[in-house]
DNA sequence: GGATATAGGACCAATTTGGTCCGATAAGCA
DNA sequence: TGCTTATCGGACCAAATTGGTCCTATATCC
């Protein structure tokens, strides 16, 4: 397949969606699912992954629902993809705990680690800002011709703990 | 999953026990599938796929096989990969033939095409020689402490129509 | 003509995925 | 206190995908 899970893209919807409350007011799930077109049940599950993540807050009880816990730029895509991709692996030797028989003896297995590496490292180095709010830096990346290497700059940003 | 499928697993293992046949003699599915440990009908399909990609050569009858149709500098990654992947789009989208509904009010979906067009570019700078043989420009990569740029780098070279 | 080996389709089993449902917990409010 | 709203989180089911098997052509060599 080689895709994103379909958890992963509600996620990034989701995502998109709450850009407006970041320390505003929270909105429920009915609702959120309601404006994105999104099964409810399997947006609260999105939701609650988020929340255990850490992306989004949740409040409880009447009046409650979920909004961003931090701004767009502090929030990096592997984050809102990591949670329901069960591996990010591109071949099966780079999964946790899972050696293949011909780990020994495979010439393949170093370069796999390195291209691995380097799916994730741009995972990381793109923040939410730059899907929901593309408009400034994605005119300047087709107008250089170079769109592809721009999008690999992924400007540098603090994370919290 | 973001993971290859495992055909495509098999195809790149294939290739690299192939790496000595080119112009060479060819092999037989099964003398292959027991070099590599790989289940032999599954292999025979594999090899199919290879060899309507052009990779590899293909000699019927008694004492035929399957060989390299060219040098492993002239393989890309992508190549091996894509007879075996229906889809590279990293999200819904990105896929031929599929629009969703959100598709003309989403600002998520420009971007998410920058990103699927990076990582096939990647696909594309990377030759099979940096798998079969990487100790030459791993050892350099490794060395620099920057593995993942080395990586991308990806010299240039000349694709057969 | 017989042996060998690819070509390719049909088919089945196992896993993964997407999605539903229901009870529990927590907070607000009268 | 009791009612309502809304998250929490597990159990569960159905569909799709995947990994793998098998069986019948077809081509080539001896
Ligand atoms: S060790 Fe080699 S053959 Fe095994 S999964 Fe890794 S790359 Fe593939
Ligand atoms: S258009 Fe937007 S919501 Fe729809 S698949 Fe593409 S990125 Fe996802």
């Amino acid at each position: 397949m080689f895709k994103v899970s379909r958890k992963s893209e509600y996620a990034l919807i989701a995502v998109q969606y709450l850009a407006a409350t970041y320390g505003g007011n929270v909105v429920s799930v009915t609702d959120l699912a309601g404006q994105c077109h999104v099964p409810v049940d399997v947006l609260a599950k999105v939701l609650q992954g988020l929340k255990r993540a850490g992306i989004v807050r949740a409040v409880k009880g009447a009046g409650g629902g979920y909004g961003l816990a931090r701004p767009l730029a502090e929030i990096r895509f592997l984050d809102v993809v990591h949670p329901f991709e069960d591996t990010l692996a591109v071949v099966t030797c780079q999964m946790p705990n899972t050696e293949c028989e011909r780990s020994d003896n495979c010439s393949l297995r170093d370069p796999m680690a390195l291209l691995n590496a380097y799916i994730i490292r741009q995972f990381e180095a793109l923040t939410m800002d730059m899907f929901v709010a593309p408009h400034q830096w994605l005119a300047s990346a087709t107008r250089t011709g170079t769109m592809v290497e721009t999008m690999s700059l992924g400007r540098r940003m603090r994370m919290p703990a």
